[in-house]
RNA sequence: GCCGCUGUGGUGGAAUCGGCAGACACACCGGACUUAAAAUCCGUUGAUGGCAACAUCGUGCGAGUUCAAGUCUCGCCAGCGGCACCA
């Protein structure tokens, strides 16, 4: 009988299909396990070899849970607002929702064709109104606690999609979608206050069971540092606020510096007296990119302010002020103290514009190159920190400056504020009305959704509006407050609001009334085993932990922390070693995969190509291996013999088997795993016959890998029910270990022997049987015996000199 | 520059605690079957020397610790990813 894999496929979607056999029951007593895999994105090009990586490793750990008695939930849906689709709807001139009618329709499609057990009918898609519905209402509820707010910020503007951009979407100045140039535009945008939850982000993150890169990474984005803010008099009278990580380092400041955005020079416009040259600098740097600003990074530029001066408060010193576009008004005060002797950047903006650099920590030549180990210096040139260690003069000076009234500690995080609008069609419209006279209103909840309108065209405005802008009926409305003319918001939201909270919406996904009951929440979160790409790591698995402490705040979610586990898996490159892309022509499309080798083979050789959380090539004969894997576990069917227990010669091969698979599956070594099971059939073929005990075994530890063949040969050989609803099987520690082992003889380390003994013999006796080997009584005769080393199951090791 | 990761045969990759380096595959080569090819099955395969048993070398490079190092310590080199004038 051939190992038809087309026509068993099809046979057991379809079965499992009909009788809805991996739903997710609302049985609340039985023990649960939530496995999450990211919800795609459902783009033109349909699935990427790579989706699969990820939802089959997760759908290994669903299988495995289900068939350990767990209420399993393992969803899917749809990432749908997004710019691709809407840039596809602007050039065929076809509404977004029908394109992404017809993308998720052939996602779907493909899923399926994989034998992925996820429940489906607990689909979502971000784009339809009763989900964005409550997207539209956390926003609410984030506006109602002031959490978002609308202000006027130099943004980040991509000149080809002509949108703005949060700083994640950026991309070495470029637009991280189409690879545009970018560039600074001022515009008024709604902004979410991730900063106010900075800390809890961060402290948290030792709550959690992420990945450590997950963790570095996202401790990274966060960037807390922490220092002083420290108030420095000028000769115009009044005060500038800088921020400092090195306070100890005070007395070394010889000049400051101020970001060319920074509010004071206006202030100050009639005391200095070269302002054309300062006005002059500051259109100059308005009008450099990021990416332009970071490429000049080497070469320091800036201007002197004539008129007016700064005084350091631990000196007394007069120092002048600088404007210069190394320093960012985003960061801190948007302005600094300058100690050029322990700062790189200030130490070559010193050199540059010849002012003097101050040694106050000894250890290094100062004039040779800035000196800023923190660790070993002693404090020098500086009054009362003199020979203080740089820890204790951090602590003494701000002491010092807070009884003086000159300063605070403070800390400081790089993470910005969330930029929430964009200027497209295809996202959640924000449900805010503007009136003149009571300003920005919500809409009343009972107003949700606030769906989307039709529309003829989705291109923007020339000046960058969003395509809403120009529908008339439906922007102009009535104040929910005043009950006068009014207008709505025209910017949408960006694509990472729909998938902020969408694991919390599997729980109870046909709520009307909420956004998932109270109940359902309590019983499936927090989602035990969230997997998915490195590249979401500073976005949305951020963007999400936020959101849902925000809703914890509230009590509509239990947990602080949405995800209890987080993993990644490796890119999957082309066959050339390259990451694939149409435009290097290495891509390779899963259907044509699923088409010649089956869905089970594409599985596991996407599970075996290599380690887990690294990147592989992609290789067209590996997988060929996987198909004569399966087509040898096919022919286990010419060599079945009645039987209900295992036999003795396959006993402790089966259940160091199970103990393997078992533990490699925990720990994501999904390759090694697949290995065992090649191991023991390879026994199993020496063996030349397999039992139906055996056979039940083997086909339930496969399962999860490949699960169409398993229920076929379940079925054909008349095991029981489905191969779905098997008992994963046990292991006896006590049966995993062969009787008999080999060990090695070493002398001086050096193998010389090997020899035979029970797997139970004690060190004595082991030592007793190496010396009795031929080979080593010749070598050790005679000889002096300095040590004797032992380790049972391993080896032996004689020391003779 | 900073942070993180990685470096093992011709290839992808194995190797709980420091204890037989190269599991499991792929590819290659040889053999069986076949008129032939594909498929399948069996076998060899880290390098060097040797008829052989065997010996020597071998986990990016250089030191060190140890009876024993892919694994630990120190110093380098190369590659990948992220952040990047964050005071």
């Amino acid at each position: 009988m051939k190992y038809d894999f087309s026509q068993i496929e099809k046979k057991w979607q379809d079965i499992w299909d009909e009788k809805n056999v991996f739903a997710a029951t609302n049985d609340y007593s039985k023990p649960k396990y939530y496995a999450l895999v990211e919800f795609p994105y459902p783009s033109g090009q349909g699935l990427h070899v790579g989706h699969p990586r990820s939802y089959t490793a997760l759908d290994i750990v669903a299988r495995k849970r289900r068939l350990q008695g767990y209420n399993v939930l393992y969803p899917m849906g749809w990432d749908a607002f997004g710019l691709p689709t809407e840039n596809f709807a602007i050039k065929n001139h076809i509404h977004p929702a029908i394109v992404t009618e017809q993308n998720v329709a052939r996602f779907k499609q493909q899923l399926k064709s994989l034998g992925l057990s996820f429940d489906w009918s607990r689909e979502i898609n971000t784009t339809s109104p009763e989900y964005y519905k409550w997207t539209q209402w956390i926003f609410l509820q984030l506006y109602k606690k002031g959490l978002a707010y609308k202000k006027e910020m130099a943004v980040n503007w991509c000149t080809s999609c002509k949108v703005v951009l949060a700083n994640e979407e950026v991309v070495n100045g470029c637009c991280e979608r189409c690879g545009g140039q970018v560039v600074r535009k001022v515009k008024s945008q709604w902004m979410l206050k991730i900063t106010e939850y900075a800390q809890r982000l961060l402290d948290d993150l030792d709550e959690v069971d992420y990945i450590e890169r997950v963790k570095t990474s996202q401790r990274n984005w966060i960037g807390r540092s922490t220092g002083a803010e420290v108030k420095f008099d000028t000769t115009a009278g009044d005060q500038l606020l800088i921020y400092t990580t090195r306070p100890d380092t005070i007395f070394g400041a010889t000049y400051m510096v101020i970001s060319p955005e920074h509010p004071y020079l206006k202030t100050w416009a009639d005391k200095i007296t070269n302002m054309d040259e300062v006005v002059a600098y500051q259109e100059e740097s308005s009008k450099k990119s990021d990416f332009e600003r970071t490429e000049m990074a080497k070469d320091k530029t800036g201007v002197k302010l004539c008129g007016v001066a700064g005084i350091n408060p631990a000196t007394g010193k007069e120092i002048p002020i600088f404007v210069s576009d190394y320093v960012l008004m985003s960061y801190g005060t948007g302005a600094i103290m300058a100690v050029p002797a322990h700062d790189t950047r200030d130490w070559e903006f010193a050199k540059k514009f010849d002012l003097p650099i101050i040694e106050v920590v000894k250890g290094g030549d100062v004039e040779k190159e800035p000196f800023t180990d923190c660790a070993t210096g002693v404090m020098v040139n500086s009054g009362l920190l003199d020979g203080l260690t740089v820890e204790a003069a951090k602590v003494k000076i701000i002491d010092w400056l807070k009884e003086n009234g000159k300063g605070e500690p403070k800390v400081n995080f790089k993470l910005r504020d969330w930029v929430f609008s964009r200027q497209r069609y295809w996202g959640e419209p924000i449900p805010m009305v503007y009136c003149e006279k009571c300003g920005w209103v919500p809409l009343p909840e009972s107003e949700l959704p606030l769906k989307l309108p039709d529309c003829e065209s989705f291109e923007q405005t020339d000046d960058g509006q969003s395509p809403l802008s120009k529908m008339t009926d439906w922007v102009n409305t009535t104040c929910p407050h005043c009950g006068g003319p009014a207008t709505r918001e025209t910017d949408t939201m960006p694509q990472w609001a729909g998938s902020s909270w969408y694991f919390l919406r599997y729980c109870d996904p046909h709520n009307d009334k909420e956004l998932a009951s109270k109940e359902a929440l309590e019983y499936w979160c927090p989602v035990d085993w969230y997997n998915g790409g490195m590249e979401h790591t500073t976005l949305h698995l951020l963007y999400s932990r936020f959101w849902h402490k925000f809703l914890y705040d509230l009590g509509l979610v239990p947990n602080k922390e949405p995800y209890a586990k987080r993993t990644s898996h490796g890119m999957i490159l082309g066959e050339n070693g390259e990451k694939m892309s149409k435009s290097r022509g290495n891509v390779v499309n899963p259907d044509d995969i699923v088409r010649e080798y089956g869905a089970d083979t594409m599985r596991l050789y996407e599970m075996f190509i290599g380690d887990f959380e690294k990147s592989a090539p992609w290789s067209t004969s590996s997988i060929k291996g996987c198909k004569r894997f399966l087509d040898r576990v096919w022919a286990l069917q010419d060599m079945v013999v009645e039987g209900d227990c295992y036999s003795k010669e396959l006993e402790s091969a089966f259940h160091k088997t199970i103990k393997k698979v078992s533990e490699d599956i925990e720990t994501m070594k999904f390759n090694t795993a697949i290995a065992s099971l090649m191991s023991l059939l390879n026994e199993i073929y020496d063996h030349k016959s397999i039992n139906k005990a055996e056979l039940a075994t083997f086909l339930t530890l496969l399962q999860p890998f490949a699960p169409h063949i398993a229920e076929e040969m379940w079925e054909l050989n008349k095991l029981g029910g489905m191969a779905n609803a098997a008992k994963w099987p046990e292991y006896d520690e006590a049966k995993c270990v062969d009787s008999t082992v080999e060990i090695v003889v070493q002398l001086n380390g050096r193998i010389k022997a090997r020899i035979v003994v029970p797997s139970a013999a004690a060190k004595e006796e082991l030592l007793a049987a190496a010396k009795a080997d031929p080979a080593i009584k010749a070598e050790i005769e005679g000889k002096n015996i300095v040590k004797e080393i032992v380790v049972p199951g391993k080896l032996v090791n004689i020391v003779v000199k």
